[in-house]
RNA sequence: GCACCCGUAGCUCAGCUGGAUAGAGCGCUGCCCUCCGAAGGCAGAGGUCAGGGGUUCGAAUCCCUUCGGGUGCGCCA
């Protein structure tokens, strides 16, 4: 996987998370797209590379991908074949490698993710859709509806390819439920589109009866929108509303200096190389500081620098000074349980700071509300550095005020009303970590 | 050509599905740091919310339109 992917498993994972905290069932899918022509693409590359594990010269010819990642793929090739691959014609191999290498890959991606601290609950394969029936079943429950047919589509305006045909397709009828233009399910040869086992998928999603569905895509299938909520639409009756959230590139920078990726010459940067050098925490955190649809930029020395200017570290110095505070009050003989912190009389707490902070704790619970109701999870990373902001604020005044530090001498009233303040900003502070999926820490180090 | 996304402070971005003087961070300016953790703190300057219409008691937010940027557009997934 590399950084792009990764973004749209930390977004997915947050919002499931948030959707859980919000009191959903969540189920969370992986859909393996390991059918059609790109794996036999992958298979061909993943040949190169087994060819090059005995020493011979790959051959990464235009359209194969050029990836380090396939290298030990070819490896694992020669440890199980041998050299009994090489010098044979596609048919003899093409099948065997593309089953290895697709397996491969998926161990690569699951143990991506469990790096990162993602878990999928159902992995669904493409493949499998084939050859069941689930493809025709869906399709045909279409064709019932009158929405398939067979036709010729029109050229697009004003960018016509030089080799337009033509073509008689089947073609979906998209456009009865909000597309622009019908959509081909079927190559003229006969063959399903990729589009048709998508079909099939969210058919089988909604006749397990899910209530609502949420997909998450790379910013450049924007295209595919439309149609895939046309095929959930009719498929559900309208009754399953489908969100699609789009997430956008990540711009990796490393001391405001460009980091320079490249897919065709196979440089681009790891998710490993991410969390490696920045931390499952930070990574995760970084990448829900802005909007899904908008690009991100992630600079890897800012985000291990230990200052204001780094919000992950912010959030978790607030944390930390919470622990601290509540460490100290337990020192001092004070009873910090919740029972005992709930009974605190809080209009002993009337410094505007102090009213400030117990405002933006009162909005939590509207945030949570909000973030889960527009399925907006970055809504979660901002509240917090808001709140870790408002934290540090009122921490900051007790250096010149001590009346509004939070520790006071003596077990009194005011000491208890203080840490019960304290102790109610280090719940929402945990609780939104956790949405995050990001590890609270209780001292900085 | 069409569709979708974006356009908010010098820069990077939030902004609660219509509500009070539009908010942060960086940068800039000026003060402050033997004091619960100064791996800093406080304060200030800085905005025709891309432009123009419309709906509304009220618009950054909804509708229309123009401009600018991105992405995509039939046997590629």
């Amino acid at each position: 996987m590399h950084v792009g992917h990764v973004r749209g498993a930390v977004v997915g994972d947050a919002l499931s998370r948030l959707l859980a905290f919000a009191g959903w069932q969540v189920t969370r899918e992986y859909y393996i797209n390991d059918g059609g022509a790109q794996v036999d693409v992958l298979a061909r590359s993943a040949y190169e590379r087994y060819r090059e594990a005995h020493g011979l010269e790959p051959e990464i010819r235009e359209g194969l991908y050029p990836g380090d990642y396939l290298i030990p793929v070819g490896a694992a090739l020669k440890a199980r074949f041998g050299d009994t691959l090489l010098d044979k014609g596609e048919q003899f191999w093409l099948s065997d490698v593309r089953e290895i290498a697709t397996d491969l890959m998926m161990i690569e991606i699951k143990g991506d993710l469990a790096a990162l601290g993602v878990q999928m609950d159902v992995y669904s394969s493409e493949k499998s859709l084939y050859g069941t029936g689930q493809i025709e079943a869906a399709i045909k429950t279409l064709r019932d509806m009158d929405l398939i047919y067979e036709g010729t589509l029109e050229p697009p305006k004003g960018k016509e390819p030089d080799d337009w045909e033509p073509r008689v397709q089947t073609l979906f009828r998209s456009t009865a439920h909000g597309d622009d233009v019908d959509r081909p399910v079927q190559k003229s040869d006969g063959s399903w589109t990729y589009f048709a086992p998508d079909i099939a998928y969210h058919f089988n999603k909604v006749q397990r009866g899910f209530d609502e569905l949420i997909d998450i895509f790379g910013a450049d299938h924007g295209g595919y929108v439309k149609r895939m909520k046309a095929a959930v639409s009719a498929l559900s009756n309208g009754r399953v509303p489908l969100d699609i959230k789009l997430v956008n590139l990540v711009k990796l920078y490393k001391n405001g200096e460009p980091f320079k990726m490249s897919k065709r010459a196979g440089t681009f940067v790891t998710l490993r190389d991410v969390v490696e050098q920045a931390g499952a925490d930070v990574t995760r955190f970084m990448m829900l500081t802005r909007k899904n649809d908008v690009p991100l930029d992630f600079d890897f020395a800012k985000v291990l620098e230990q200052s204001k200017d780094n919000p992950v570290f912010y959030v978790q110095y607030a944390n930390a000074r919470i622990g601290s505070v509540m460490r100290k009050s337990i020192e001092a003989g004070m009873d910090v349980s919740d029972a005992a912190l709930a009974q605190a009389d809080l209009s002993l707490l009337s410094h505007p700071a102090e009213i400030d902070l117990m405002q933006k704790i009162a909005e939590w619970p509207r945030l949570v509300d909000i973030a889960a109701r527009g399925n907006e999870p970055h809504r979660v990373a901002f509240y917090l550095y808001e709140l870790a902001s408002e934290f540090h604020g009122l921490w900051n005044r007790g250096n010149d005020e001590p009346s509004l530090r939070f520790v006071q001498a003596g077990n009194t009233a005011t000491a208890a009303a203080k840490v019960a303040l304290v102790r109610a900003t280090g719940v929402a502070i945990s609780a939104g970590l956790a949405i995050l999926g990001v590890t609270p820490v209780d001292e900085m180090r």
